[in-house]
DNA sequence: ACGACTTTGTGAGCCAGTTCACAAAGGTTG
DNA sequence: CAACCTTTGTGAACTGGCTCACAAAGTCGT
Protein backbone atom coordinates (compact mmCIF):
# COMPACT_ATOMS: atom_id res chain seq x y z
CA UNK A 1 0.00 0.00 0.00
CA UNK A 2 2.30 2.55 -1.21
CA UNK A 3 4.07 1.20 -4.19
CA UNK A 4 4.29 4.16 -6.68
CA UNK A 5 1.08 5.67 -5.77
CA UNK A 6 -1.75 3.89 -4.25
CA UNK A 7 -4.93 3.90 -6.86
CA UNK A 8 -8.42 5.54 -5.07
CA UNK A 9 -11.00 3.17 -6.13
CA UNK A 10 -14.07 5.34 -7.86
CA UNK A 11 -16.59 4.96 -4.84
CA UNK A 12 -13.86 6.33 -2.38
CA UNK A 13 -13.71 9.04 -4.49
CA UNK A 14 -16.89 9.63 -4.34
CA UNK A 15 -16.68 10.16 -1.21
CA UNK A 16 -13.66 11.81 0.20
CA UNK A 17 -15.42 15.42 -0.43
CA UNK A 18 -17.92 14.54 2.26
CA UNK A 19 -15.29 13.60 4.60
CA UNK A 20 -13.83 16.85 3.74
CA UNK A 21 -16.66 18.76 4.28
CA UNK A 22 -17.75 17.00 7.61
CA UNK A 23 -13.91 17.51 9.01
CA UNK A 24 -13.76 21.30 7.53
CA UNK A 25 -16.84 21.71 10.04
CA UNK A 26 -15.21 20.08 12.89
CA UNK A 27 -12.24 22.35 12.25
CA UNK A 28 -14.39 25.65 12.56
CA UNK A 29 -15.06 24.42 15.91
CA UNK A 30 -11.48 23.78 16.80
CA UNK A 31 -11.86 20.19 16.84
CA UNK A 32 -8.03 18.95 16.82
CA UNK A 33 -8.91 15.09 16.64
CA UNK A 34 -11.77 12.57 15.85
CA UNK A 35 -12.42 8.97 15.72
CA UNK A 36 -13.16 6.96 12.94
CA UNK A 37 -16.67 6.22 14.59
CA UNK A 38 -17.37 10.35 15.20
CA UNK A 39 -16.44 11.22 11.74
CA UNK A 40 -18.36 8.61 10.18
CA UNK A 41 -21.60 9.13 11.66
CA UNK A 42 -21.13 12.83 10.59
CA UNK A 43 -20.50 11.88 7.01
CA UNK A 44 -23.33 9.59 7.53
CA UNK A 45 -21.50 6.58 6.43
CA UNK A 46 -20.49 3.45 7.86
CA UNK A 47 -17.14 3.41 9.95
CA UNK A 48 -15.29 0.38 8.67
CA UNK A 49 -15.83 1.91 5.18
CA UNK A 50 -14.63 5.37 6.22
CA UNK A 51 -11.32 3.86 7.37
CA UNK A 52 -10.96 1.50 4.38
CA UNK A 53 -11.08 4.64 2.17
CA UNK A 54 -8.80 6.54 4.39
CA UNK A 55 -6.59 3.50 4.25
CA UNK A 56 -6.12 3.92 0.44
CA UNK A 57 -4.78 7.27 0.66
CA UNK A 58 -2.21 5.99 3.11
CA UNK A 59 -3.41 8.35 5.83
CA UNK A 60 -2.13 7.63 9.36
CA UNK A 61 -4.40 7.87 12.48
CA UNK A 62 -3.28 7.32 15.64
CA UNK A 63 -4.83 4.21 17.32
CA UNK A 64 -6.22 4.52 20.75
CA UNK A 65 -6.83 8.54 19.77
CA UNK A 66 -7.99 8.71 15.78
CA UNK A 67 -7.30 11.74 13.19
CA UNK A 68 -5.54 15.09 13.27
CA UNK A 69 -8.53 16.85 12.42
CA UNK A 70 -6.40 19.63 10.04
CA UNK A 71 -4.10 17.11 8.97
CA UNK A 72 -6.58 14.28 7.46
CA UNK A 73 -8.51 17.49 5.69
CA UNK A 74 -5.00 18.41 4.01
CA UNK A 75 -4.51 15.05 2.80
CA UNK A 76 -7.32 14.91 1.41
CA UNK A 77 -7.25 17.81 -0.13
CA UNK A 78 -4.03 16.90 -1.35
CA UNK A 79 -5.32 13.41 -2.63
CA UNK A 80 -8.11 15.55 -4.61
CA UNK A 81 -6.37 18.29 -5.96
CA UNK A 82 -8.16 20.57 -3.84
CA UNK A 83 -4.67 22.32 -2.71
CA UNK A 84 -5.30 24.93 -4.98
CA UNK A 85 -7.99 27.18 -6.20
CA UNK A 86 -9.39 26.27 -9.83
CA UNK A 87 -11.37 28.67 -11.53
CA UNK A 88 -14.59 27.62 -13.08
CA UNK A 89 -16.30 29.58 -16.03
CA UNK A 90 -19.96 28.82 -16.13
CA UNK A 91 -21.70 28.17 -19.94
CA UNK A 92 -25.16 29.48 -20.44
CA UNK A 93 -26.84 31.91 -18.19
CA UNK A 94 -31.01 31.05 -18.23
CA UNK A 95 -32.41 30.80 -14.75
CA UNK A 96 -30.21 27.85 -13.86
CA UNK A 97 -27.11 29.46 -15.25
CA UNK A 98 -27.66 32.27 -13.48
CA UNK A 99 -27.94 30.75 -10.38
CA UNK A 100 -24.80 29.06 -10.18
CA UNK A 101 -22.99 32.01 -11.15
CA UNK A 102 -24.21 33.60 -7.98
CA UNK A 103 -24.15 31.13 -5.95
CA UNK A 104 -21.42 31.47 -3.10
CA UNK A 105 -20.95 27.87 -2.31
CA UNK A 106 -19.05 27.10 -5.16
CA UNK A 107 -16.48 29.98 -4.60
CA UNK A 108 -16.08 29.26 -0.82
CA UNK A 109 -14.92 25.90 -1.67
CA UNK A 110 -12.22 26.76 -3.82
CA UNK A 111 -14.00 27.12 -7.34
CA UNK A 112 -14.47 30.51 -7.79
CA UNK A 113 -16.41 31.33 -10.94
CA UNK A 114 -14.27 34.15 -12.95
CA UNK A 115 -15.87 34.14 -16.33
CA UNK A 116 -19.62 33.88 -17.98
CA UNK A 117 -20.52 33.00 -21.07
CA UNK A 118 -23.46 32.91 -23.13
CA UNK A 119 -24.46 33.02 -27.12
CA UNK A 120 -27.71 35.26 -27.01
CA UNK A 121 -27.14 39.00 -27.77
CA UNK A 122 -29.41 40.37 -25.54
CA UNK A 123 -27.34 38.30 -22.20
CA UNK A 124 -23.88 39.08 -23.86
CA UNK A 125 -22.94 42.23 -21.96
CA UNK A 126 -25.09 42.33 -19.09
CA UNK A 127 -23.95 42.01 -15.75
CA UNK A 128 -24.68 39.47 -13.11
CA UNK A 129 -23.18 39.56 -9.90
CA UNK A 130 -19.74 41.45 -10.53
CA UNK A 131 -19.45 39.89 -13.59
CA UNK A 132 -19.89 40.77 -17.01
CA UNK A 133 -21.78 37.99 -19.12
CA UNK A 134 -19.08 37.31 -22.38
CA UNK A 135 -19.99 35.91 -25.81
CA UNK A 136 -18.96 31.99 -26.54
CA UNK A 137 -16.97 33.33 -29.15
CA UNK A 138 -14.51 34.44 -26.75
CA UNK A 139 -13.76 31.31 -24.61
CA UNK A 140 -10.64 30.30 -26.14
CA UNK A 141 -9.47 33.51 -24.99
CA UNK A 142 -11.09 33.69 -21.20
CA UNK A 143 -9.81 30.03 -20.85
CA UNK A 144 -6.47 31.03 -21.81
CA UNK A 145 -6.43 34.72 -19.64
CA UNK A 146 -7.51 32.91 -16.29
CA UNK A 147 -6.16 29.41 -16.93
CA UNK A 148 -9.41 27.79 -16.75
CA UNK A 149 -9.75 24.17 -16.28
CA UNK A 150 -13.32 23.79 -15.17
CA UNK A 151 -16.49 24.82 -17.41
CA UNK A 152 -20.23 24.00 -15.61
CA UNK A 153 -22.45 23.57 -18.83
CA UNK A 154 -26.52 24.97 -17.99
CA UNK A 155 -27.13 25.63 -21.59
CA UNK A 156 -30.82 23.93 -22.98
CA UNK A 157 -30.03 20.17 -24.40
CA UNK A 158 -29.79 21.23 -27.84
CA UNK A 159 -26.95 23.21 -27.28
CA UNK A 160 -25.17 21.45 -24.48
CA UNK A 161 -22.98 19.25 -26.85
CA UNK A 162 -21.51 22.08 -29.55
CA UNK A 163 -20.82 23.66 -26.29
CA UNK A 164 -18.84 21.01 -24.21
CA UNK A 165 -17.07 20.70 -27.35
CA UNK A 166 -16.34 24.11 -27.94
CA UNK A 167 -15.15 24.01 -24.55
CA UNK A 168 -13.08 21.42 -24.99
CA UNK A 169 -11.20 22.90 -28.06
CA UNK A 170 -10.76 26.03 -25.83
CA UNK A 171 -8.24 24.08 -23.51
CA UNK A 172 -11.26 22.91 -20.55
CA UNK A 173 -10.90 19.34 -19.49
CA UNK A 174 -13.02 19.40 -16.95
CA UNK A 175 -16.99 19.34 -17.45
CA UNK A 176 -20.01 19.50 -14.92
CA UNK A 177 -23.22 19.16 -17.24
CA UNK A 178 -26.34 20.70 -15.91
CA UNK A 179 -27.90 19.97 -19.24
CA UNK A 180 -30.16 17.28 -19.44
CA UNK A 181 -28.65 15.08 -22.02
CA UNK A 182 -25.79 12.68 -22.38
CA UNK A 183 -22.83 14.31 -23.18
CA UNK A 184 -19.49 12.75 -25.28
CA UNK A 185 -16.58 13.88 -24.05
CA UNK A 186 -12.80 12.80 -25.57
CA UNK A 187 -10.27 10.65 -23.54
CA UNK A 188 -8.46 13.42 -21.11
CA UNK A 189 -11.76 15.07 -20.24
CA UNK A 190 -13.45 14.92 -16.84
CA UNK A 191 -17.09 14.99 -17.11
CA UNK A 192 -20.04 14.66 -14.52
CA UNK A 193 -23.57 14.77 -14.82
CA UNK A 194 -25.80 16.79 -12.55
CA UNK A 195 -29.54 16.23 -13.90
CA UNK A 196 -31.79 18.10 -11.18
CA UNK A 197 -35.42 16.46 -12.25
CA UNK A 198 -33.88 12.87 -12.60
CA UNK A 199 -32.75 13.04 -9.06
CA UNK A 200 -36.48 14.18 -8.38
CA UNK A 201 -37.77 11.13 -9.97
CA UNK A 202 -35.24 8.86 -8.36
CA UNK A 203 -36.88 9.97 -5.12
CA UNK A 204 -40.43 9.37 -5.83
CA UNK A 205 -39.67 5.82 -5.92
CA UNK A 206 -38.35 5.54 -2.88
CA UNK A 207 -41.42 8.34 -1.45
CA UNK A 208 -44.11 5.85 0.14
CA UNK A 209 -46.71 4.65 -2.18
CA UNK A 210 -49.93 2.71 -1.26
CA UNK A 211 -50.54 -0.39 -2.97
CA UNK A 212 -46.67 -0.95 -3.70
CA UNK A 213 -44.11 -2.60 -2.01
CA UNK A 214 -42.59 0.12 0.42
CA UNK A 215 -40.26 -1.74 2.10
CA UNK A 216 -37.27 -0.21 0.86
CA UNK A 217 -38.04 3.33 1.90
CA UNK A 218 -34.74 5.22 3.39
CA UNK A 219 -32.13 7.48 2.56
CA UNK A 220 -29.98 6.94 -0.20
CA UNK A 221 -26.24 7.91 -0.62
CA UNK B 1 -39.78 -12.92 -12.24
CA UNK B 2 -43.43 -11.87 -11.36
CA UNK B 3 -44.25 -12.77 -8.32
CA UNK B 4 -45.95 -10.26 -5.82
CA UNK B 5 -44.26 -7.42 -7.16
CA UNK B 6 -40.49 -7.80 -8.32
CA UNK B 7 -38.16 -5.33 -6.24
CA UNK B 8 -35.58 -2.95 -7.99
CA UNK B 9 -32.19 -2.76 -7.67
CA UNK B 10 -31.13 0.46 -6.07
CA UNK B 11 -28.69 0.84 -9.01
CA UNK B 12 -31.40 0.25 -11.73
CA UNK B 13 -33.75 2.87 -10.48
CA UNK B 14 -31.02 5.44 -10.33
CA UNK B 15 -31.12 4.59 -14.36
CA UNK B 16 -34.22 4.51 -14.86
CA UNK B 17 -34.85 7.91 -15.59
CA UNK B 18 -32.09 8.21 -17.40
CA UNK B 19 -33.49 5.95 -19.98
CA UNK B 20 -36.81 7.41 -19.59
CA UNK B 21 -35.14 11.43 -20.94
CA UNK B 22 -33.67 9.10 -23.60
CA UNK B 23 -37.33 7.29 -24.53
CA UNK B 24 -39.20 11.08 -24.50
CA UNK B 25 -36.50 12.46 -27.10
CA UNK B 26 -37.33 9.82 -29.41
CA UNK B 27 -41.04 9.98 -28.58
CA UNK B 28 -40.57 13.81 -30.16
CA UNK B 29 -38.84 12.65 -33.17
CA UNK B 30 -42.11 10.29 -33.28
CA UNK B 31 -39.66 7.56 -33.46
CA UNK B 32 -42.02 4.26 -32.67
CA UNK B 33 -39.58 1.38 -31.70
CA UNK B 34 -36.33 1.60 -30.52
CA UNK B 35 -33.40 -1.53 -29.99
CA UNK B 36 -31.84 -1.51 -26.26
CA UNK B 37 -28.20 -0.81 -28.19
CA UNK B 38 -29.62 2.32 -29.51
CA UNK B 39 -31.32 3.34 -26.60
CA UNK B 40 -28.36 2.10 -24.34
CA UNK B 41 -25.85 4.39 -26.69
CA UNK B 42 -28.29 7.21 -26.04
CA UNK B 43 -28.47 6.77 -22.34
CA UNK B 44 -24.74 6.29 -22.34
CA UNK B 45 -24.73 2.97 -20.85
CA UNK B 46 -23.94 -0.59 -21.69
CA UNK B 47 -26.75 -2.40 -23.83
CA UNK B 48 -27.17 -6.11 -21.11
CA UNK B 49 -27.11 -3.52 -18.35
CA UNK B 50 -30.03 -1.89 -19.91
CA UNK B 51 -31.73 -5.11 -20.70
CA UNK B 52 -31.19 -6.39 -17.28
CA UNK B 53 -32.90 -3.13 -15.80
CA UNK B 54 -35.33 -2.90 -17.68
CA UNK B 55 -36.18 -7.43 -17.24
CA UNK B 56 -36.16 -6.27 -13.34
CA UNK B 57 -39.78 -4.20 -14.76
CA UNK B 58 -41.25 -7.37 -17.01
CA UNK B 59 -41.01 -5.09 -19.65
CA UNK B 60 -41.87 -6.70 -22.99
CA UNK B 61 -39.65 -6.21 -25.82
CA UNK B 62 -40.14 -7.68 -28.93
CA UNK B 63 -37.37 -10.02 -30.44
CA UNK B 64 -35.90 -9.14 -33.44
CA UNK B 65 -37.42 -5.14 -32.98
CA UNK B 66 -37.20 -3.52 -29.76
CA UNK B 67 -38.73 -2.10 -27.73
CA UNK B 68 -42.27 0.18 -28.42
CA UNK B 69 -41.23 3.79 -27.27
CA UNK B 70 -44.10 5.82 -25.59
CA UNK B 71 -45.07 1.75 -24.02
CA UNK B 72 -41.77 1.56 -22.42
CA UNK B 73 -41.82 5.34 -21.24
CA UNK B 74 -45.63 4.65 -20.00
CA UNK B 75 -44.19 1.75 -18.01
CA UNK B 76 -41.11 3.30 -16.28
CA UNK B 77 -43.11 6.22 -15.29
CA UNK B 78 -45.21 3.53 -13.49
CA UNK B 79 -42.62 1.75 -11.80
CA UNK B 80 -41.14 5.45 -10.92
CA UNK B 81 -44.65 6.95 -9.90
CA UNK B 82 -44.38 9.56 -12.03
CA UNK B 83 -47.77 8.48 -13.90
CA UNK B 84 -49.21 11.65 -11.97
CA UNK B 85 -47.83 15.12 -11.00
CA UNK B 86 -46.35 16.07 -7.58
CA UNK B 87 -46.27 19.32 -6.39
CA UNK B 88 -43.11 20.47 -4.82
CA UNK B 89 -42.13 22.98 -2.25
CA UNK B 90 -38.88 24.99 -2.29
CA UNK B 91 -37.63 26.07 1.34
CA UNK B 92 -34.99 28.92 1.36
CA UNK B 93 -34.95 31.29 -1.27
CA UNK B 94 -31.45 32.90 -1.16
CA UNK B 95 -29.52 32.31 -4.82
CA UNK B 96 -29.66 28.81 -5.15
CA UNK B 97 -33.50 28.33 -3.86
CA UNK B 98 -34.36 31.03 -6.13
CA UNK B 99 -32.77 29.47 -9.19
CA UNK B 100 -34.34 26.53 -8.54
CA UNK B 101 -37.72 28.32 -7.82
CA UNK B 102 -37.57 29.36 -11.49
CA UNK B 103 -35.91 26.23 -13.18
CA UNK B 104 -38.38 25.35 -15.98
CA UNK B 105 -36.87 21.83 -15.89
CA UNK B 106 -38.79 21.26 -12.57
CA UNK B 107 -42.05 21.34 -13.64
CA UNK B 108 -41.47 20.31 -17.75
CA UNK B 109 -40.82 17.21 -15.89
CA UNK B 110 -43.96 16.31 -13.53
CA UNK B 111 -42.69 18.24 -10.59
CA UNK B 112 -44.31 21.63 -10.18
CA UNK B 113 -43.12 24.11 -7.78
CA UNK B 114 -46.61 25.18 -5.93
CA UNK B 115 -44.80 27.00 -3.04
CA UNK B 116 -41.77 29.10 -1.84
CA UNK B 117 -40.91 29.51 1.70
CA UNK B 118 -38.37 31.30 3.57
CA UNK B 119 -38.06 32.70 7.32
CA UNK B 120 -35.94 35.67 6.74
CA UNK B 121 -38.96 39.14 6.99
CA UNK B 122 -37.18 40.40 4.09
CA UNK B 123 -37.58 37.55 1.86
CA UNK B 124 -41.67 36.86 3.13
CA UNK B 125 -44.68 38.41 0.90
CA UNK B 126 -41.75 39.40 -2.56
CA UNK B 127 -42.82 37.91 -5.33
CA UNK B 128 -40.55 35.29 -7.55
CA UNK B 129 -41.56 34.46 -10.84
CA UNK B 130 -45.24 33.80 -10.63
CA UNK B 131 -45.00 32.91 -6.62
CA UNK B 132 -44.78 34.87 -3.50
CA UNK B 133 -42.81 34.10 -0.86
CA UNK B 134 -44.79 32.13 2.51
CA UNK B 135 -43.28 31.80 5.62
CA UNK B 136 -42.50 28.82 7.35
CA UNK B 137 -44.56 28.91 10.00
CA UNK B 138 -47.20 27.95 6.98
CA UNK B 139 -45.44 25.36 5.58
CA UNK B 140 -47.76 23.00 7.52
CA UNK B 141 -51.10 24.80 5.92
CA UNK B 142 -49.48 24.69 2.72
CA UNK B 143 -48.60 21.47 2.33
CA UNK B 144 -52.04 20.44 2.96
CA UNK B 145 -53.69 22.37 0.76
CA UNK B 146 -51.50 21.81 -2.12
CA UNK B 147 -51.18 17.74 -1.22
CA UNK B 148 -47.28 18.32 -1.20
CA UNK B 149 -44.93 15.59 -0.73
CA UNK B 150 -41.77 16.48 -2.03
CA UNK B 151 -39.48 19.44 -0.66
CA UNK B 152 -36.37 21.07 -1.89
CA UNK B 153 -33.75 22.12 0.72
CA UNK B 154 -32.07 25.04 0.27
CA UNK B 155 -31.61 26.57 3.53
CA UNK B 156 -27.96 27.50 4.91
CA UNK B 157 -26.09 24.41 6.21
CA UNK B 158 -27.02 25.84 9.66
CA UNK B 159 -30.71 26.12 9.11
CA UNK B 160 -30.99 22.30 7.33
CA UNK B 161 -31.60 19.94 9.64
CA UNK B 162 -34.63 21.96 11.84
CA UNK B 163 -36.48 22.99 8.88
CA UNK B 164 -36.22 18.94 7.18
CA UNK B 165 -37.83 17.99 10.77
CA UNK B 166 -40.74 20.79 10.34
CA UNK B 167 -40.73 19.73 6.74
CA UNK B 168 -41.45 16.25 7.70
CA UNK B 169 -43.61 17.08 10.78
CA UNK B 170 -45.84 19.25 8.37
CA UNK B 171 -46.42 16.08 5.95
CA UNK B 172 -43.79 15.70 3.51
CA UNK B 173 -42.05 12.12 2.69
CA UNK B 174 -39.80 13.27 -0.15
CA UNK B 175 -36.54 15.09 0.62
CA UNK B 176 -34.18 16.62 -2.26
CA UNK B 177 -31.71 18.25 0.09
CA UNK B 178 -29.00 21.55 -1.28
CA UNK B 179 -27.45 21.87 1.77
CA UNK B 180 -23.88 20.63 2.25
CA UNK B 181 -24.59 18.76 5.14
CA UNK B 182 -25.93 15.38 5.98
CA UNK B 183 -29.62 15.65 7.10
CA UNK B 184 -31.33 12.30 9.30
CA UNK B 185 -34.47 11.53 8.06
CA UNK B 186 -37.06 9.12 10.14
CA UNK B 187 -37.79 5.72 8.88
CA UNK B 188 -40.50 5.99 5.74
CA UNK B 189 -39.03 9.60 4.40
CA UNK B 190 -37.10 9.23 1.15
CA UNK B 191 -33.93 11.41 1.13
CA UNK B 192 -31.34 12.45 -1.57
CA UNK B 193 -28.50 14.81 -0.57
CA UNK B 194 -27.46 17.15 -3.80
CA UNK B 195 -23.82 19.22 -3.11
CA UNK B 196 -23.03 20.92 -5.99
CA UNK B 197 -19.37 21.95 -4.72
CA UNK B 198 -18.79 18.56 -3.84
CA UNK B 199 -19.43 17.33 -7.60
CA UNK B 200 -16.90 19.73 -8.57
CA UNK B 201 -14.23 18.34 -5.81
CA UNK B 202 -14.81 14.76 -7.55
CA UNK B 203 -14.28 16.24 -10.61
CA UNK B 204 -11.02 17.54 -9.82
CA UNK B 205 -9.60 14.55 -8.49
CA UNK B 206 -10.08 13.34 -12.51
CA UNK B 207 -9.41 16.22 -14.25
CA UNK B 208 -5.64 15.62 -15.43
CA UNK B 209 -3.01 16.46 -13.35
CA UNK B 210 0.65 16.96 -14.05
CA UNK B 211 3.17 14.32 -11.56
CA UNK B 212 0.42 12.28 -10.83
CA UNK B 213 -1.18 8.61 -11.92
CA UNK B 214 -3.94 9.88 -14.26
CA UNK B 215 -4.81 6.17 -16.43
CA UNK B 216 -8.20 7.04 -14.66
CA UNK B 217 -9.29 10.02 -16.04
CA UNK B 218 -12.85 9.58 -18.17
CA UNK B 219 -16.21 10.08 -17.46
CA UNK B 220 -17.60 8.80 -14.56
CA UNK B 221 -21.76 7.99 -14.34
C1' DA C 1 -44.16 -21.69 -45.16
C1' DC C 2 -39.53 -21.45 -44.48
C1' DG C 3 -34.95 -19.81 -43.77
C1' DA C 4 -32.11 -15.94 -42.65
C1' DC C 5 -31.62 -12.30 -39.67
C1' DT C 6 -32.26 -9.40 -35.69
C1' DT C 7 -32.73 -8.62 -30.99
C1' DT C 8 -34.37 -9.88 -26.51
C1' DG C 9 -34.03 -12.03 -21.89
C1' DT C 10 -31.07 -14.31 -18.77
C1' DG C 11 -27.81 -17.92 -16.65
C1' DA C 12 -23.08 -17.99 -15.29
C1' DG C 13 -18.88 -16.00 -14.14
C1' DC C 14 -16.61 -12.04 -12.69
C1' DC C 15 -15.34 -7.91 -10.31
C1' DA C 16 -15.83 -4.06 -7.18
C1' DG C 17 -17.28 -2.60 -3.09
C1' DT C 18 -19.03 -3.42 1.66
C1' DT C 19 -19.06 -5.40 6.10
C1' DC C 20 -17.20 -8.06 9.75
C1' DA C 21 -14.17 -8.96 13.18
C1' DC C 22 -9.75 -8.89 15.22
C1' DA C 23 -4.77 -8.42 15.89
C1' DA C 24 -1.54 -4.71 16.32
C1' DA C 25 -0.51 -0.11 17.90
C1' DG C 26 -0.53 3.60 20.52
C1' DG C 27 -2.06 6.35 24.67
C1' DT C 28 -3.09 6.57 29.52
C1' DT C 29 -3.26 5.61 34.28
C1' DG C 30 -1.87 3.84 38.61
C1' DC D 1 6.70 0.19 33.59
C1' DA D 2 3.03 -2.77 33.09
C1' DA D 3 -1.76 -3.57 32.55
C1' DC D 4 -5.68 -1.61 30.46
C1' DC D 5 -8.27 0.84 27.28
C1' DT D 6 -9.31 2.80 22.89
C1' DT D 7 -9.10 2.92 18.12
C1' DT D 8 -6.83 1.98 13.85
C1' DG D 9 -5.72 -0.78 9.73
C1' DT D 10 -6.80 -4.79 7.18
C1' DG D 11 -7.49 -9.84 5.85
C1' DA D 12 -11.39 -12.57 4.76
C1' DA D 13 -16.01 -13.43 3.67
C1' DC D 14 -19.87 -11.68 1.56
C1' DT D 15 -23.02 -8.99 -1.33
C1' DG D 16 -24.58 -6.68 -5.18
C1' DG D 17 -23.94 -5.26 -9.58
C1' DC D 18 -21.81 -5.73 -14.17
C1' DT D 19 -20.49 -8.13 -18.37
C1' DC D 20 -20.44 -11.85 -21.39
C1' DA D 21 -22.34 -14.79 -24.40
C1' DC D 22 -25.99 -17.46 -26.20
C1' DA D 23 -30.45 -19.86 -26.70
C1' DA D 24 -35.13 -18.58 -27.53
C1' DA D 25 -38.35 -15.69 -29.82
C1' DG D 26 -39.88 -12.99 -33.03
C1' DT D 27 -39.79 -10.39 -37.86
C1' DC D 28 -39.25 -10.10 -42.75
C1' DG D 29 -38.46 -11.32 -47.42
C1' DT D 30 -39.19 -14.60 -50.79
Amino acid sequence: MDVGEPLVPAATVARLPLYLRSLEQLGEDDVATVSSSRLAELAGVNAAKLRKDLSHLGSYGTRGVGYQVPNLAAQIRYELGLDEVSPVVVIGLGNLGQALANHAGFGDRGFPIVALVDVDPAKVGTRIGSMTVAHLDDLARIVTAHDVQTAIIATPVGAAQAVCDQAIEAGIVSVLNFAPTVLQVPEGVALRPVDLALELQILTYYRPRVGRRDENVRLLG
